[in-house]
DNA sequence: CACGGTACTTAGCATTGGAAGG
DNA sequence: CCTTCCAATGCTAAGTACCGTG
């Protein structure tokens, strides 16, 4: 091995520096230009840690994140993409209480080592409140029993095979094996324990659910239509047009049937007059959900209800690479006007009153709104607004004001805040009004005809002038975001169709009509010139089209990952650097779901990478770490700013090739100097059709998404717990694709309101039962029918508040493991909705619990078309 | 192939509105 | 009825991908 290697490794080194190409000396000039900057920056950032609003939240993250991997102690050290799992595994190792209690204890060391993160002793304070409140000593046994139990409402021992299993698939997806061997033995048994399992689960289930054989075919014969519209040419599952809609029909009709039969399955073992009642809730609802569009459809002749309930999946479309045929819309709508301030509103310079030319006002009002904002401190910011407000100054004011630090804008800034207080206190009248304007305004502007069928346009509103905030350490923060004029804004419309109006007085910069985009208005932005656009909403057609087809790429390229992972595997040994460097990258991009990475103007937007564009100084490589070997350490800024931090134990290969890709290089260097982006993409491309760096991250969000909804799914759960289940899954994946969020600021207190009520019913449930005990006594002594009622009323009542305490401890826990992580994203962009449908479908979970209105609008196709056993 | 430009998707944060709770 | 609180919505920045051109 090593050998082979060493010879390669001249040969392909000798190559490496001998050959820079010109680009590439250029680019590093660039570099060491930037690093400078950089390390100036990093410097000032030291200086000034606490202004620098960024930082400390990414810091602050990071610090939550160590501390909560310290805690959990754990040996397997890659942290942010399996925390999860690690939290998961961490409660099933410690079922026996004795190791509980160990457990604690250590948790305590770490606790008071960390003596300086308020949160987290926040956060553990109120957990050791709450086991203070229970009396005997049994309790951390007993609690951490109860929770798994709820967790997992897992009857029986399969609970921990069911889980291993999870996790044993996890890591084979990438047929990695070189890690975590002892605990892969302990795997390998349960592993046949489970298989077992499984196939007597199966039997008890009633639908023997064939692997993919059966579900192919099956899937064939079921979904109305297999596969949307091809762009390109998609040879084997699509002849490029939709079945017809008659066909459809008839599939449709069958299967409502069949939902109607079903219907009596969703009584589930609820109890109680408000579970009865609750229970009536959903069956309305699944009334209004379900059986109203079915009344609709069937009037559909009769009644003209057209749009809303357009089925464009059903309908073919057309192949010659025009978007539409017909478009018409009514154009934006321009931001409202500057009014100024009235006159008792004054802004100070040098401590004195100064009346500013309305231009400049205007200006200055952008910067009192955001004085709030910890970023107007920011030196950056300060001076990029200030050189932009200049800009607007009449020449007298220019002489005058020449200092920002002078300016004092907070009688403005009170000013707004009283107008916003002002805006929240109006009555009742007044807001309807608002809204009834907005309505009207909607309704006119909000909506467009495209192809015969009125559809809801996204942003439909030109964005107002302010002052721009990137995201991060962005260079261009502060800077004036100029007001849009009609003379700005390209309309885009048919020839034929009625044209919109500038506003009187104005014209419009052009109008065009190009059926080979999808947007109605465009303009050009001033601070990075890049062209922004107004277009459909996500149930459009348009959209809706485009994103079924991103799932129909995804799904092709799991009939031929294996091909691909072992083609890269082969090319980590390649004689070319250019080969080796392409194959690690796709390496990364297809375990970790990194971005792709493309290269991005430097000085114009934040420092920021993805997998292509990593950096030297981006990863670290340890060749032994704790009980790992060949652990890489990746710690960069990815998109918005957000950083990926993770370690990740890797094949000695890759390891090796890293080494090797790192060798005389600078931290500034590009990891990957002999690719980009565009090779990246070019040889992907030839390996699939349509397969791009982008498609790995919607592939693998989408199967981790089946496969975590498999495991975690146990069929006698009830609603909430399902629906924790499905969370779970969700956040299993956007833990996978980094998708942070800032943890929401009342978190903390929305916690102990929730803990609040735990505790609350923990104590109502136990008065119950004690009165439920009092009545079977009196019964007893007694044995009338009236104590007899009252027994029977009790047991109900302890079984409600049961179910409630449940629910309410299920969405702690939910929301205790959302903290720092934002499902939406994933669930919105990468997750192939039909997964979730079919689940939905399979476990009679209502579809509202897990899509809302919106996500319904957007994927109405897929509910629509989905099966229950449709497969990824 | 670099590069500038265009179109479109993906992203997190701020605001809002309406349901739940008092 | 009013207030509180959170999910939904709105906003727009920041990515990916790909094209034409020289």
């Amino acid at each position: 091995m090593s050998g082979d290697h060493g010879e390669r490794d001249s040969q392909v080194n000798s190559g490496s520096r001998a050959n820079d190409s010109h680009k590439h000396k250029d680019k590093h000039k660039d570099k060491e230009h930037r690093h400078k900057e950089h390390k100036k920056d990093k410097e000032r950032e030291k200086a000034k840690y606490s202004n620098s609003e960024h930082r400390e939240h990414s810091e602050k993250k990071h610090r939550d994140k160590e501390k909560e991997k310290e805690r959990l102690k754990h040996s397997d050290g890659s942290v942010d993409r399996h925390r999860e799992k690690q939290k998961e595994e961490e409660r099933l190792k410690h079922s026996d209480g004795s190791v509980d209690r160990h457990r604690e204890k250590q948790k305590e060391e770490e606790r008071l080592k960390h003596s300086d993160g308020s949160v987290d002793r926040h956060r553990e304070k109120q957990k050791e409140e709450e086991r203070l409140k229970h009396s005997d000593g049994s309790v951390d046994r007993h609690r951490e029993k109860q929770k798994e139990e709820e967790r997992l409402k897992h009857s029986d021992g399969s609970v921990d095979r069911h889980r291993e299993k999870q996790k044993e698939e996890e890591r084979l997806k990438h047929s990695d094996g070189s890690v975590d061997r002892h605990r892969e033995k302990q795997k390998e048994k349960d592993k046949e324990k489970r298989r077992e399992e499984k196939v007597k689960s199966s039997h008890v289930e009633g639908k023997p659910k064939k692997e993919k054989e059966n579900g192919h075919a099956r899937e064939m014969w079921s979904s109305p239509s297999p596969s949307p519209p091809p762009i390109k040419s998609e040879p084997e599952e699509d002849n490029g047009l939709y079945p017809s809609p008659k066909h459809n029909k008839t599939l449709k009709r069958e299967r409502d049937e069949e939902e109607f039969e079903y219907k009596p399955k969703k009584m589930k073992t609820e109890n109680g007059k408000k579970a009865k009642k609750r229970k009536q809730e959903y069956e309305d609802e699944e009334e209004e959900e379900e059986i109203k569009p079915k009344k609709k459809a069937k009037d559909k002749k009769a009644k003209k209800e057209p749009e809303e309930k357009w089925k464009w999946w059903e309908e073919e479309r057309s192949t010659d690479g025009s978007k539409w045929k017909f478009l018409e819309h009514k154009g934006p709508v321009l931001a409202p006007p500057y009014e100024p301030l009235p006159g008792h509103v004054r802004f100070f310079y040098d401590g004195k009153p100064l009346r500013l030319s309305a231009p400049a006002e205007e200006v200055a009002t952008f910067f009192a709104k955001m004085l709030d904002h910890e970023y107007t401190t920011k030196d950056m910011f300060r001076k990029n607004f200030y050189k932009d407000w200049r800009k607007e100054m009449t020449s007298e004011e220019k002489s005058k004001i020449t200092d920002i630090n002078k300016c004092n804008f907070t009688e403005m800034s009170e000013y707004f805040k009283a107008q916003s207080e002002a805006r929240k206190q109006m009555s009742k009248d007044e807001k309807l009004k608002i809204k009834e304007e907005n309505e009207r305004i909607l309704q006119e502007y909000g909506f467009c005809v495209m192809d015969n069928h009125k559809e809801r346009i996204g942003n439909f509103r030109i964005e107002p002038p302010g002052l721009f905030r990137g995201r991060g350490d962005h260079p261009k923060m502060g800077m004036l975001k100029r007001r849009i004029r009609p003379e700005d804004i390209i309309i885009n419309c048919s020839k034929d169709s009625k044209h919109p109006k500038p506003p009187q007085g104005t014209r419009w910069k052009e109008v065009r009509h190009d059926n080979k985009v999808t947007w109605l208005v465009s303009w050009t932005e001033n601070i990075q010139g890049s062209i922004k656009y107004i277009m459909l909403n996500p149930s459009s057609r348009i959209k809706g089209e485009k994103d079924w087809q991103k799932y129909e790429t995804a799904r092709r390229l799991k009939k031929c990952v294996d091909r691909l992972r072992a083609q890269y595997r082969e090319d980590w040994k390649s004689k070319e650097m250019r080969i080796r460097q392409r194959a690690v990258a796709l390496y990364f991009i297809d375990k970790l779901a990194l971005r792709a990475g493309n290269e991005k103007e430097e000085g114009e937007t934040a420092d920021t990478v993805g997998c292509c564009s990593l950096r030297v100084e981006h990863i670290k490589l340890y060749p032994k770490m704790d009980d790992q070997e060949y652990v890489v350490e990746f710690d960069f800024l990815g998109k918005d700013s957000i950083r990926y931090y993770n370690k990740m134990p890797v094949e000695k290969r890759v390891f090796k090739n890293l080494q090797l890709f790192l060798e005389n290089k600078q931290p500034e260097d590009d990891l990957f100097d002999r690719l980009n982006t565009s090779i990246l993409n070019k040889h992907l491309q030839e390996l699939m059709d349509g397969l791009t760096a982008k498609v790995f991250r919607t592939y693998n969000a989408s199967i981790t998404l089946q496969q975590q909804l498999k495991e975690l799914t146990s069929p006698d759960e009830s609603i909430p717990a399902k629906i924790l289940s499905y969370n779970r899954a969700n956040r299993a994946v956007a833990i996978l694709c980094n998708h942070q969020r800032a943890p929401p600021k009342t978190f903390e207190k929305s916690m102990q309101n929730l803990q609040t009520k735990i505790d609350e019913k923990q104590k109502q449930l136990s008065t119950t039962r004690k009165q439920l005990k009092g009545a079977k006594t009196e019964h007893k002594a007694s044995h009338d029918d009236r104590s007899k009622k009252m027994v029977e009323v009790k047991r109900k009542a302890v079984q409600r508040i049961e179910e409630q305490l449940m629910k309410l401890q299920m969405q702690a826990t939910d929301r205790e493991e959302n903290k720092q992580i934002a499902l939406g994203t994933s669930k919105l962009n990468y997750l192939d909705p039909r997964i979730s449908v079919a689940w939905v479908k399979k476990w009679d979970v209502p579809i509202e619990k897990i899509y809302n209105k919106t996500q319904r609008e957007k994927f109405a196709w897929a509910i629509d078309m989905a099966e229950e056993d449709y497969e990824f």
